[in-house]
DNA sequence: TTCTGTGAATAGGTTCACAGCT
DNA sequence: AGCTGTGAACCTATTCACAGAA
């Protein structure tokens, strides 16, 4: 399949989004652009690299184009997905609800704290982080959320690159090393911050 | 000022950090490209935007670049930052040591939720929304994290907007509106797991 | 020789504008 | 007439490649 643009997949996320809230039979390009803060050719662009799924005159018909989308983002099988660190943003992703509802669910957790290991967390026992790679093998997972702290991050990618994991959401305040077939996302707040900082400094 | 790109502000955050933990006197962009995982030439390029911060053949002053970098992103100053939802990941967030490190303290936390008013969080008192904007007529903030559910963000965003807060980091999954002059960063976990789904769909 | 600073070349993403279907 | 699908034009970001300073 032809390459397409990071910013591309993100778009077509936020699509997603608001089709999944919108109540018209069809909506047009330039609708979907107001809500996803765009402009209609991007977004008849954005759909016309994996098919052409509008009605000229017409729009497009919302509950195909849903289907559609959610199919090349790939969230009509499920997931799995562990996460390591329980720790304050450990808690809060948990609970997220949004992950749930688009078909990410967590299935374990991990810590190397004692004091935690043990404890329930929303219907899940928190486990040591040393049965990580034995759990895997038996119940794999296609992704991982790290939200260790940065100077543990890397070694336990590595234990999840070694177990299989291909995708891997990263909280840890560092770049991560990971072979070319597996894929990081990496959320750095603070870095977040910063670039409103510079906004403010240069106005 | 010439218009930057987010993608080189970025890049400079991420220098920033490997900056502050280096041990040498000087660094080439070359040392610098390969901790941040970019490319020399673009450690060159997004530098040259700001000056000539280096000496040909040696490299840059780590101290000297250093300065340079926390003056551009308007890091020298302190912020003071708004904390708006007291939820879960409002909980993570007022305990991420990240922030504080680079400048960034919460002086204020708010929320409807009667329960929540008037507890304590890392030392402040959880405060009622409907408190924010005399709050900040008398003490004035540039910046407000807001980590509410979606359902509520926009007419948050229109208080801080209303109060002078120019730039917002927020954790709400909804695109937020605010005028030209108030810079808004959304920070939408949920789209970043469908971003992995997608890369795991499409190999 | 080493490594920066920077124009020039290339690649990539966005917007334009219009032919063509409904 | 209304709106999609798409090549072409445009604009922006990255990479190349080399002159020049240490």
């Amino acid at each position: 399949m032809r390459k397409i643009s990071d910013s591309t997949v993100r778009r077509l996320s936020v699509y997603l989004r608001f089709l999944e809230q919108t109540k018209t039979p069809t909506i047009s390009s330039r609708e979907l652009a107001r809500l996803g803060g765009t402009t209609s050719a991007q977004v008849r662009k954005d759909l016309s690299f994996f098919g052409s799924f509008g009605k000229r005159g017409l729009g497009y018909a919302v509950p195909e184009l849903t289907r559609r989308i959610r199919d090349i983002l790939g969230l009509e099988r499920g997931y799995r997905v562990v996460l390591v660190g329980a720790g304050r943003m450990g808690g809060a992703l948990v609970q997220y609800q949004g992950f749930k509802q688009r078909g990410f669910h967590i299935t374990a957790i991990y810590d190397h704290d004692a004091r935690k290991i043990g404890s329930r967390w929303n219907g899940l026992v928190v486990r040591d982080v040393t049965h990580l790679e034995n759990d895997l093998k038996k119940d794999p997972s296609d992704i991982a959320i790290v939200a260790t702290p940065a100077e543990s991050a890397q070694q336990v990618v590595d234990r999840l690159v070694r177990s299989g994991v291909k995708a891997i959401l990263n909280f840890a305040p560092v770049p991560l090393n990971v072979p070319a077939d597996v894929e990081v996302k990496t959320v750095n707040m603070a870095l977040e911050l910063e670039t409103l900082s510079y906004s403010l400094a240069n106005r």
